[in-house]
DNA sequence: CCAAAAGTGTTCACGGTACACCCATGC
DNA sequence: GCATGGGTGTACCGTGAACACTTTTGG
């Protein structure tokens, strides 16, 4: 097997980690425990093996530093600036991930003293290049919601409208009106409704749904463009 | 300066360079003139140097391998599947160009034998996983294609509405109405109309239009969305 | 009975789409 | 004068946006 002899830059992944609850859209960040930037908060990721994807660099990164697994992963965009990393050249694979916040206890483990929550417009300073990496994310994330199912990955599986609809309001940043906004996702034909309703809320109880993934594909075979 | 110790993949950039003649949209290939797929046709590329960013790289590969200099430059994405290289584990970093080809003469330089142009539904079998980088370039170029003004950067910087029409016509990969189009794209407000009309045709000569920088980024400024 | 959120239709403006003919020019 | 593409307007329809009240439930 033929080898290079030239100096390699460092490959890495980085993970930018968004989750939903009542106080908006969240970034799920890390406590470096290890030079260079020891003590500041940075996102999850780190070094790509020779015989691993990226795919499962970035997922087993994120299950060593935070406890998560099974998540939406996307790639995001690749980040090489010559002097993005003090130690020596570092290139970076950006994913951004999607997880339902009540379903998963984060926790710190290998590498990072710890793992918390912040709200996505009021990040601490960051580590490396990883505040213009959050921000590259959350515009993909803004966008990118529009035009595909995505935000399904951030709510429990059964939700009701009012939940979908703040979804996209926090997400988008702006507000939009209930009547057309329950038109809208209704006439997509990729909800199902169930026969369930909310449960101990003080008012009257909504109805459950599910994104029906199913419908969702056949729609995407007929040629129709999901689009918010 | 710490290093590291274990063994690393190493970095290459790719790049799709499209064009588009009376004979529809063309891709850029090279033949290659050293192992492995010696003698293949591939995407024009090599190794990042540890000194330079990936964009750099990506140009400088371009401008050595095909002479192409110049041209409109953007990251589409990197592919890091294990056996994409037979030598050993090497990721790449692919970008999508697009070039005025009227304007450039390609040749072949270092570590290619020839460069030639290849119509895109017509590729002949190429080295790695370049087939597979190629469509998806594809795919992005016509999902961008329409709600990002790139189309230009294929045209003449002057051009007649014709020229435009066949040129999205092409991309698409659909027909598009005659009236309906030149009303679309002159309502946007981002062309400008130059007091110039084509020369030596059959036929009553079109008025020459220019893309209007300058008008278009004060749309943008003001929240329109090009879209066509 | 009060608070809180669920649920529900109609009107209007605008933009997308479909569609056909005359005009200018070169040969 | 004929072949070739350039250039132009209108009518219809569907979708997005604006907008307010009644219903249900728990406390």
């Amino acid at each position: 097997m033929a080898t290079y002899a030239h100096p390699r830059a460092a490959l890495t992944v980085d993970c930018v980690v968004f989750g939903l609850d009542d106080g908006g859209l969240k970034v799920l960040l890390i406590e470096r425990a290890l030079d260079p930037f020891i003590g500041s908060w940075a996102l999850p990721g780190g070094f790509v093996r020779v015989d691993e994807t990226l795919e499962a660099a970035a997922r087993r990164e994120l299950a060593e530093e935070t406890g998560l697994s099974q998540v939406f992963l996307e790639q995001l965009y690749t980040f090489g600036a010559l002097d993005r990393d003090p130690r020596e050249r570092v290139v970076t694979v950006a994913y951004y991930a999607l997880v339902r916040l009540a379903d998963h206890r984060v926790q710190a483990a290998t590498d990072a003293r710890n793992a918390a929550w912040f709200a996505v417009d009021d990040l601490p300073r960051l580590a490396f290049d990883h505040a213009a990496i959050s921000e590259q994310a959350l515009r993909r994330l803004q966008a990118k919601v529009r035009y595909q199912p995505l935000g399904f990955e951030l709510l429990p599986t059964r939700f009701t409208l009012s939940q979908l609809q703040r979804l996209y309001e926090t997400v988008l940043e702006r507000d939009l009106d209930k009547r057309n906004f329950r038109k809208k996702v209704l006439s997509l034909g990729i909800l199902a409704e169930t026969d369930e309703i909310e449960q101990d809320v003080a008012h009257r109880a909504a109805r459950l749904y599910r994104f029906d993934e199913r419908a969702y594909r056949q729609q995407v075979r007929d040629g129709f463009n999901f689009e918010i």
